[in-house]
DNA sequence: GTGAAAGCGCTAACAA
DNA sequence: TTGTTAGCGCTTTCAC
């Protein structure tokens, strides 16, 4: 393993100072099971484990006896082996597409808050929007036996069928599926909608739109909304005006230049996302265009520091850490009973209008 | 389980939608073991075994049997099992002290990719700067009997030695620990000196501080080193201009009031996250006061949307991704081999300024 | 109320 | 090269 000699690999400075420590323990103190409980309190393993979980059926003298037993030898549970005895896991995972994405990182504290208040610990999985990445992570959750899956999907059907041929409980947040599956969704067309309208009224003209990559729903659905409103208020649709390209700061900001360097360039833009947004600002100030006196702009997902920029920016508030929390409750619910009719829950955004969508 | 009867305690506007859905399963297709595969293949589970772990030592042809077996009935292995047969674990755990902070999650991802490119899983949890929390995930990683933990410190002594008491591979990120464990710091005291230097070259006169709590080291690292900036220039270091809060917006918006609401108030401020940065910077807008002209800032993390402020915010960028890559590799050295002596690795942190710190 | 014993699914001796 | 078998640590019948 010369791969681990050191992290040698990192080009920055870094200084390395190796302490011989004072610390060293002397013994690897030899990981105690349950036996070795039993054996210290003068019981069986039985007892020792109905003690140990807190069974009422025993002497409240042995009981104690096992705890402190325990208690003194450091014991901790084998969790494998209580997994392969019972045949459960009280471990939820949680794949989504981008840590580094807020509204993902809310989801996943939603997630969590409620699996810990039941005693359920979540595993975070990053799918880094990358089907096969997604698929490994899909092989861990099944391998690992996990209770069930929150999933934003990434990838096409077949990695799905792996979770919902085993009848692994799983909820689909973000995006849907065409799967025997919860999912808990946001009513994202309809706000992409409302956003544009808001524009539209604001007396903005010539309303593009930058969007995610063709084929993720979410994407797709800000994309419809946008058009939707311009429909509704008469206007022409135009492709002229729609760009598409990676949830990302960057691909946003090409497809910004790209837009408004048109001769008859946009007046106004509807963003897909925060990261986008950090684009779009940047295109903006390259091409000196004023943040909504010369383009008006509404992104999803209110960032902490959208109230920052000059003027502030306008966006469409999205219910992250509610979404996780519906997710991790549905989950629950159907991991206590598998025969639940599947649900579709379709929460509401908000758009919260600020300066940067006012001329 | 009424708790999770619904997720009716979202006080959101939500459609909540059943859908007798069409796509239910029929069995539960009761999950292939080894034996499964080792009967319809004809040979021996532990045939079966070595064919699926490649072992060389099988007749190809045989190998061949068994993995189209196990291909047939989608045999996935059961971890727990193997976990126990084999006493170790091909997962990692990644504690950190809060998830919605880019900090963090670059460190995520930097653990991510080291773990992923050895066949590692990583597992994800959130501390959230809660000893208490901390404990319970550290027990959790125990009792999983992860490979290693990489821990972003949060509580005391205790909650770590149950990790070193039981040799599990320990590496510790970001805030040092006094214990038996590789460590991944950043000089965050000499790029906190570094940028205070740098306000006071600009021509800033009475400059303050807001870090982090007491007792987290990073936070008193960084107070020290902005004390030592201001010693070296023989200025007096007063304590009416360094405050304390929460690593969050809201704690430092407070502070920045407060700090700025003072008749002979800063007129430069050292920041210790992006986070907080977002609170001062809605400091200095309520009050009135111009980035750069009136007060000058630098602030830790260089988060994405630092350039789109006006003036653009001077940031200390630390090299987040790559202390999580070190850790991890140096996590898998050890368990590799755990007579290595510990290390701690110090990397640079980079000022990068920009208009913020500018007159 | 307690203990003896079986067995979860897998891997690794040990035999053949 | 392959099969037989023991056993990882735990929970849970089933007797007592």
């Amino acid at each position: 393993m010369t791969l681990f000699a050191g992290p040698s690999s990192v080009n920055i400075a870094a200084v390395r100072e190796v302490h011989c420590n004072q610390f060293r323990r002397v013994r690897p103190v030899g990981v105690a099971t349950i036996n070795d409980v039993a054996a210290k309190a003068g019981v069986s393993t039985a007892t020792a484990s109905r003690a140990l979980n807190g069974k009422s059926t025993v002497d409240p003298a042995l009981a104690a006896r096992v705890l402190s037993a325990a208690a003194e030898l450091g014991y901790q549970p084998n969790g494998p082996a209580r997994n392969l005895r019972r045949q459960e896991t009280a471990v939820l995972a949680l794949i989504i597409s981008d840590v580094e994405n807020p509204f993902f990182t809310s989801i996943a504290r939603g997630v969590e808050d409620v699996a810990q208040a039941v005693g359920y610990s979540v595993v975070l999985c990053n799918s880094d929007e990358n089907p096969e990445k997604e698929r490994r992570y899909i092989d861990v959750a099944i391998q690992e036996r996990v209770a069930g899956v929150v999933l934003s999907p990434t990838g096409t059907a077949p990695n799905v069928d792996l979770l919902t041929a085993r009848r692994t409980p799983l909820v689909a947040v973000d995006r849907p599926l065409p799967a025997a599956a919860d999912m808990v969704l946001v009513d994202t067309r309809s706000a992409a909608k409302q956003a544009t309208t808001h524009l539209i009224s604001q007396g903005y003209d010539r309303i593009g739109c930058i969007t995610g990559p063709a084929g993720i729903q979410t994407a797709d659905d800000r994309l419809a909304g946008y058009k939707d409103a311009l429909r509704a208020s008469k206007r022409r649709t135009s492709a002229r005006f729609a760009r598409r390209a990676e949830f990302r700061a960057d691909g946003a900001f090409e497809a910004a230049i790209d837009l408004l360097s048109q001769p008859d360039r946009p007046d106004a833009l509807l963003v897909a996302n925060s990261a986008m947004a950090v684009g779009v600002l940047e295109a903006l100030s390259k091409l000196d265009l004023r943040l909504g006196a010369d383009v008006g702009v509404v992104a999803f997902d209110d960032a902490p520091w959208a109230s920052l920029v000059d003027p502030p920016l306008s966006v469409v508030s999205q219910p992250a850490y509610d979404i996780g929390k519906v997710a991790a409750q549905l989950l629950m619910a159907r991991i206590a009973d598998s025969s639940l009719p599947y649900t579709t829950t379709t929460l509401n955004a908000t758009l919260i209008t600020r300066g940067s969508s006012t001329r």
